[in-house]
DNA sequence: CCCGTGTTGGTTTTT
DNA sequence: CCAACACGGG
């Protein structure tokens, strides 16, 4: 059977060691044999001598630091990785490295990133080093992707067969819901999400059922909390399901219970490469443990209970007596180069900018590196390439009021006077804000304050919450700028994706009864409840599937006569398609389902305004599958990389939450909302204690280093919260900056100062403590921007665009649709729609044109009555 | 089965 | 205040 994973060579393909080309192996091998970390022998210091007169174009370019952690090869290496300091560059040019000294084969190096983005990113950046040697690089990914890959290969080893179904969230809820009514608890009271969460927090802990904290087990459905962790363990098993948890959860058991298998996995893995090291979990630190550990010595034990982290300083190598019964002991001898017993392992990270604690990132796995891996190098990146030395100042500072930290200080050696300082700017409410910001904008994109142009690519708001980005969109909609959103709900997560895709994995996996249920009465079929409840009892009393289950009811009369001709019909389609799958191409065959099975048609009779995007949204579906051989590779690869495409042709002001923000860089960053609740958050308080805040912190630092040239941060006065307007204090980062970096913008007559309370004095606290006055231009200017902006609250500028990366069917009042330009309006020329016309607006529908000004449309729509829309957002039917 | 009304809660997000 | 969801009526 082709599953799309038999392509990826395994041990199968074991190559002899490494010997060309002679001259580079022989460089290596000297280098590596030489006694570690002692000394080099003479022979090889000569050679060593040598390579420096020969240094290889990827190594030049490679400050003294990068070029270290590129070629200190042998034993466990921690880069700590400033912001801008060239991370990727670290890490790719060590692979190619790696690879060009002839240290190890493309298949012999495991590379793990978090996100799929990110390994693209590295795939590409290798390929351009190395050229198509990356082809051969089979374990970069995600440890999700490299987490499956290794599962498929062993899944009878932990109860699954090869062909396991991944659930996404979606799945995982609906089916704990179905346990929770099962077990007779009450759904309200005991919501299905936050079980699945959870479940998913234990997991990220590496917990079975059998391990979970007793407390943690009793909070949830009067203590019924691990019972329905088990019961949703075995209904995976049953389903031939894992969910994301279970990718890196069962090879870990799997390489636990059979050491040879792990052993195999160690003789592969030559080196061991890991970005974003300070965001792993506690499961994910097990992972890596396993197939670094060389041994026997190092005793790893938190599936025993033991959590890394606390307990004496984590997991020292001589501690030999406490090693764990099981894994710990695969006794490998260490192979040529490693030290310690331990693999050559490679941890690329920055303890600063660990913002995931939440969501069970373990920033104490980084801090804790030199004890895991004894005789580990550690190499700080602190040589800054992306920003200004006034940016670099005033992340540096707010940083250094964090305590639990490895200590790193960025620096930069260009240095020019014209660099602006950070700004900090006060307003009254939030709507200023977003005005001043927007003017702001406007301002560097005619290139009033230094006669350069500058492009709204190169400018980005980065918020703390979501719901700050609403005020922007409407105040850049007035504007007519162009903004993008990133984030939020991925195309995959819409309901007509995961509807055809549940019919795709039906066809392709018949055992999968979350995909049956999704859709066995969808398009509506006249089954209902009933019959559904009654194939499922059937399903479960007998242990099948209930595709199965309906195959054979459909024989008895159990089920009323309308039912049983409907399900008789999904019945004979899905074998019809089963069929097809070996014979059909893919994507004829994926048409040919959503046509027969009425699910096309039913959005061609649905009159709802969203029909039409979404009947577009199924043939982007069907074009995407384009990219995959079969099937179920495309299943495959959509479980895993949830991303959508962003078109990056448009010129658009970037919004987004600091948290998406990170790894990012623009010549302009925003900040708004720096006050005290909100950021730092009051949640992150109440919950995280001092290392909430401090990852707020973090978080913040993670916002000011976005920025290469402008930094601005913003604070209010008064925010509505929850619907009431609250007046806010300042947030205690803004005094955390330094004076010597910052600069607090002339008043822009908004704050009116009070006291701080209990919190002590703040410099912000006075309306401005450098300069103020109301004679001053920022007054001024504040004064004629606000008559300004009541004068035209529409605006005027012409081709403004909107572009929703990743956002779903609910764009915030039908501005915005899923990642496409969806306005262009062009106000110079006279407008070409008439009063009268016909017009069709993606999330209103249909409707006639009222009155026209400029670029602003008065529609009476038919459905959702009278709206004014920019011309942009309709077209003529 | 669809729609309207009431209720509730309202950081951050990947796989 | 506003959006998402659950429930009940037609």
């Amino acid at each position: 059977m082709s599953n799309g994973f038999d392509d990826i060579p395994f041990f199968d393909d074991e190559e002899p060691a490494p010997r060309k080309p002679a001259e580079r192996a022989a460089r290596g091998n000297a280098a590596s044999s030489a006694p570690a970390p002692g000394g080099l022998g003479i022979a090889a210091r000569a050679m060593a001598a040598r390579d420096q007169a020969r240094v290889p174009d990827y190594l030049s370019g490679l400050n003294p630091e990068q070029r270290e952690a590129v070629e200190t090869l042998d034993g466990p290496v921690l880069v700590l990785a400033g912001a801008g300091t060239g991370k990727t560059r670290v890490l790719t040019t060590r692979i190619a490295h790696i690879l060009a000294t002839g240290r190890a084969f493309p298949s012999q190096i495991l590379a793990v990133t978090f996100t799929n983005k990110a390994a693209r990113e590295m795939k590409e950046r290798i390929g351009l080093l190395v050229g198509g040697a990356v082809e051969g690089m089979p374990w970069l990914g995600t440890f999700h992707s490299i987490g499956v890959k290794i599962l498929r290969r062993h899944a009878e080893m932990v109860g699954l067969r090869s062909d396991f179904t991944i659930l996404d969230t979606d799945d995982v809820i609906r089916l704990i819901k179905q346990l929770i009514q099962a077990e007779g608890i009450d759904d309200k009271r005991w919501p299905a999400k936050q079980f699945a969460a959870m479940i998913d927090g234990w997991k990220n802990k590496g917990l079975d059922p059998s391990q979970i904290p007793e407390g943690d087990a009793r909070a949830f459905a009067n203590g019924k909390g691990r019972e329905l962790y088990a019961a949703y363990q075995n209904r995976l098993k049953s389903l031939n399901a894992c969910d994301f948890g279970d990718l890196l959860l069962h090879p870990i058991r799997m390489f636990r219970a059979n050491p040879d298998i792990l052993k195999d996995y160690h003789q592969r893995f030559k080196y061991i490469l890991v970005d974003e090291y300070q965001d792993t979990n506690t499961a994910q630190y097990m992972w890596l443990r396993l197939l670094a550990q060389r041994s026997g010595r190092m005793p790893i034990s938190p599936l025993e209970g033991e959590m890394p982290g606390r307990a004496e300083g984590g997991i020292p190598s001589n501690a030999g007596a406490s090693a764990p019964p099981s894994v710990g002991s695969a006794d490998i001898s260490p192979s040529r180069g490693e030290i310690n017993g331990l693999v050559n392992i490679c941890c690329v990270g920055d303890d600063d900018q660990s913002i995931y604690g939440w969501r069970g990132a373990e920033v104490d796995n980084i801090l804790r590196f030199e004890k895991d891996f004894p005789g580990a190098k550690v190499i700080k990146l602190e040589r800054n390439y992306r920003s200004t030395e006034h940016i670099l100042g005033a992340a540096g500072h707010l940083i250094a009021h964090n305590e639990g930290r490895l200590g790193k200080t960025l620096f930069t050696d260009r240095v020019n006077p014209d660099d602006e300082k950070v700004v900090v700017h006060a307003a009254w409410d939030s709507e200023e804000e977003a005005r001043a910001v927007g003017e702001e904008i406007e301002r560097l994109q005619r290139g009033d304050a230094d006669g350069k142009k500058h492009a709204l690519n190169d400018m980005a708001i980065l918020v703390r919450a979501s719901f700050q980005m609403r005020e922007f969109e409407d105040r850049f909609v007035t504007l007519g700028l162009n903004y993008r959103v990133i984030g939020g709900p991925r195309f995959y997560e819409r309901l007509e994706i995961r509807d055809a895709m549940a019919y795709f994995r039906l066809v392709c996996q018949p055992a999968d009864d979350l995909a049956f249920e999704r859709i066995v009465n969808t398009p509506k079929r006249g089954l209902g409840d009933t019959t559904i409840r009654a194939l499922h009892d059937y399903a479960r009393a007998r242990d099948i599937p209930m595709l199965a289950a309906a195959s054979d009811l459909i024989e008895t009369d159990e089920i009323k006569p309308k039912a049983r001709k409907a399900l008789f019909d999904v019945i004979q389609y899905f074998r019809r398609w089963s069929e097809l799958l070996e014979t059909t191409p893919h994507i004829e065959l994926a048409e040919q389902i959503l046509e027969e099975s009425g699910y096309t048609d039913m959005w061609k009779n649905d009159k709802s305004a969203e029909a039409p995007g979404r009947l577009e949204n199924l043939k982007e579906l069907i074009r995407s599958m384009e990219a995959f051989e079969s099937m179920r590779g495309f299943l495959e690869h959509v479980s895993l990389v949830m991303d959508a495409e962003q078109n990056a042709d448009m010129d658009a002001v970037s919004i987004m939450t600091l948290h998406s923000a990170k790894g990012l860089e623009f010549e302009t960053v925003f900040l708004p909302g720096w006050e005290e609740g909100l950021f730092p958050h009051q949640r992150a308080l109440d919950e995280g204690g001092r290392s909430g805040l401090e990852e707020e912190r973090r978080l913040a630092y993670v916002g000011i280093t976005r920025a290469k040239r402008r930094c601005h941060i913003w604070f209010v006065s008064n925010r509505r919260i929850h619907g009431l307007w609250q007046s806010t204090m300042p947030s205690r980062f803004l005094d955390e900056l330094p004076i010597t970096h910052v600069e607090v913008a002339e008043s822009e007559q908004s704050y009116g100062g009070y006291g701080r309370g209990g919190y002590g004095q703040s410099r912000f606290d006075k309306a401005d403590p450098f300069a103020n006055s109301y004679e001053t231009p920022g007054w001024k200017r504040a004064q004629a921007n606000k008559s300004d902006a009541t004068r035209d609250n529409w605006g005027t500028r012409s081709g403004h665009a909107v572009e929703r990366i990743g956002y779903g069917e609910s764009g915030p009042r039908g501005k915005t649709i899923d990642g496409e330009l969806v306005a262009r309006s062009t106000s110079q020329e006279p407008s070409r729609f008439s009063v009268g016309d016909r017009v069709f607006h993606i999330k209103f529908g249909n409707g006639n044109i009222s009155a026209i000004e400029g670029n602003k449309l008065t529609i009476t729509f038919d459905r959702a009555g009278e709206k004014r829309v920019l011309d942009g957002f309709v077209e003529k039917v």
